[in-house]
RNA sequence: GGAGGAGUGGCCGAGUGGUCAAUGGCAGCAGACUGUAAAUCUGCCGGGAAUUCCCUACGGUGGUUCAAAUCCAUCCUCCUCCA
C-alpha cells in the first residue's frame, strides 16, 4: 500500500490511496458495508454508484458467518464480491454501541454477542489477526471509544487501554496484504488528545484515524478536535476521520487535511426516506412530495433520479417497499460519493475553499443556522 | 316469520355506570438518526379557545340516574341459525 499527496490547498489534500485491490482516490467516502455489503446495495450498483474502496466491520462478520468461513472462501473480496480496495473496523465502534453487552478489560473487550449472547472475546491481537486472515487491504486497531459526556478521569483510563492495545495491536501485526491503522482516541480533552497523538504516531500505523468523535458531543467539540488533531497527524500517511458525517463535516474534515471517511449516515437516510439533494434534505415521505413529478435531484444521474419521479420514490417508501430503499440508498450514495468527488476536483484546480462553498452551499448554511 | 349475536373515533379493536375525548394496533402527519443490534426510534393524531376551558362524540331516538359508550325501551343496519 502507498499513499501519495498530489496537491493541497491550505491543510486539504488531493492524494491517491493505492492499494493491492485498486486505487483510493482521497479524499474519499467509504460506505459502510457493516457485514460486507451496504444494506440495500450489491457490489455491482456500488461500484456503479462512484464507490472506490468499502468499509466492513469485523465484530459483526466474526459472528456471522465466522472469519474461518470468510477464509475458506478465500478471503472477504471474494466473498463479498467486492474487488476493490475494503477497510474494516475493528469493533471498537461496538465497544460503545454496545455497550450494555461488554465488559472491558486491559487486555481486551469480552461482548456478549448482540445474536445470541454467547461471549465474544475481542483483543488487540485477534482483531488484527482476523483481519489479516480476511484479507482486507486496511484493518483498524481495537480501540475504546467512551461516549460523550465523560469526565477526564475516565476517558483518561480510556485512552490508556487504547494506548497499549494499540502497541499490542502494532506488535502482533505481520507484514502482508494487510495494513495496519492506529487510531487517536481521546475524547474532547485536548491534552489527551496531544498525548493520544503523539503515543500512537510513535508506533508507526501505515494510517492513522481520529475515533471518537459524533459520539454525543455538541458539534463544536468534535470540529475542535478534528482541527487540533488532524493536521498534526503524519503528512505522508493517509488520516481516516471515523464515523463522520454530514455533507458539511466532509467539507470541514477535508478542510482539516482529512482524507478517508466513513458514515453510515446515507444508507441509513435513505432508509428512513432522507434523501440528499444540492439543494439540501429533501424528506420524500413529506406530503407535499405526493404528486411531485420532479426527479429527487434534477443533476444526480442514479438511478432513481434518472426516470423516477419524487412522486414514485415517495410511494415506495411510504409502502414500505424494498425497492424504494435500495433507490433511495443508491441515489444518496450517488450523491456522497459525486459530492465527493466534486470536492476533489476542486482541490485539483486549486480552487477548493471557493468550490466547497457552492457545492455545500444548502448544508453549510443549514447549519450555520442551527449554530 | 322466529331465535340468537353484533353495531365504539379514517380502519381494526378494548372498555361494559363515574378516575372516558375513550387502552392497543394500523393508517395519517411531523421529527430524530454520524467507525449500522436500526426497513429503527420519538412525538402528534375529534374540533375550538390554546396552563387544570368549551363544544361534538361510542348506530338513531327517548328514558332511568347526581352521573351512561356502559342500564331500560324502541327503531334502524349487519351476521349466524331455524322456518
Amino acid at each position: 500500500m502507498s499513499f501519495r499527496v498530489l496537491h493541497s490547498e491550505g491543510k486539504a489534500r488531493l492524494g491517491v490511496l493505492s492499494t493491492a485491490h485498486g486505487d483510493v482516490p482521497t479524499p474519499a467516502f467509504m460506505p459502510v458495508g457493516t457485514r460486507g455489503a451496504v444494506k440495500g446495495v450489491g457490489p455491482h450498483e456500488l461500484e456503479a454508484a462512484g464507490a472506490s474502496i468499502m468499509l466492513a466491520n469485523l465484530y459483526h462478520l466474526s459472528l456471522r458467518p465466522g472469519i474461518e468461513v470468510i477464509e475458506g472462501v478465500g478471503g472477504l473480496h471474494s466473498f463479498c464480491g467486492w474487488p476493490g480496495p475494503i477497510l474494516t473496523d475493528s469493533g471498537g465502534y461496538q465497544v460503545f454501541s454496545l455497550s450494555d453487552q461488554r465488559r472491558i478489560d486491559a487486555e481486551g473487550v469480552t461482548f456478549r454477542s448482540h445474536l445470541d449472547g454467547s461471549p465474544v472475546r475481542l483483543t488487540p491481537a485477534t482483531v488484527v489477526d482476523m483481519q489479516e486472515r480476511m484479507g482486507v487491504d486496511v484493518a483498524m486497531v481495537l480501540d475504546e471509544c467512551p461516549p460523550w459526556p465523560v469526565d477526564e478521569e475516565e476517558a483518561s483510563a480510556a485512552l490508556r487501554r487504547t494506548t497499549n492495545w494499540a502497541r499490542l495491536a502494532r506488535e502482533s501485526w505481520r507484514e502482508g496484504p494487510t495494513e495496519l491503522f492506529g487510531i487517536v482516541q481521546g475524547s474532547f480533552y485536548p491534552r489527551l488528545r496531544e498525548s493520544a497523538l503523539e503515543q500512537t504516531v510513535a508506533l508507526d500505523f501505515a494510517g492513522y484515524a481520529v475515533g471518537g468523535i459524533s459520539v454525543g458531543e455538541e458539534r463544536s467539540l468534535g470540529r475542535a478536535t478534528v482541527e487540533l488533531v488532524a493536521p498534526l497527524l503524519p503528512a505522508d500517511k493517509p488520516r481516516y476521520l471515523m464515523g463522520v458525517g454530514t455533507p458539511a463535516d466532509l467539507v470541514h474534515g477535508i478542510r482539516w487535511g482529512v482524507d478517508l471517511f466513513d458514515c453510515v449516515m446515507p444508507a441509513r437516510h435513505a432508509r428512513h426516506g432522507v434523501l440528499f439533494t444540492r439543494e439540501g434534505l429533501l424528506r420524500i415521505k413529506n406530503a407535499t412530495f405526493s404528486t411531485d413529478e420532479r426527479p429527487i435531484d434534477a443533476r444526480c444521474s442514479c438511478p432513481a433520479c434518472v426516470r423516477l419521479s419524487r412522486a414514485f420514490l415517495r410511494h415506495l417508501i411510504c409502502s414500505g417497499e424494498i425497492t424504494g430503499q435500495v433507490l433511495a440508498t443508491l441515489h444518496n450514495l450517488r450523491f456522497y460519493l459525486d459530492f465527493v468527488a466534486d470536492l476533489r476536483q476542486a482541490l485539483a484546480s486549486g480552487s477548493f475553499e471557493d468550490s466547497a462553498a457552492e457545492i455545500a452551499r444548502y448544508y453549510l448554511e443549514a447549519e450555520a443556522k442551527t449554530d
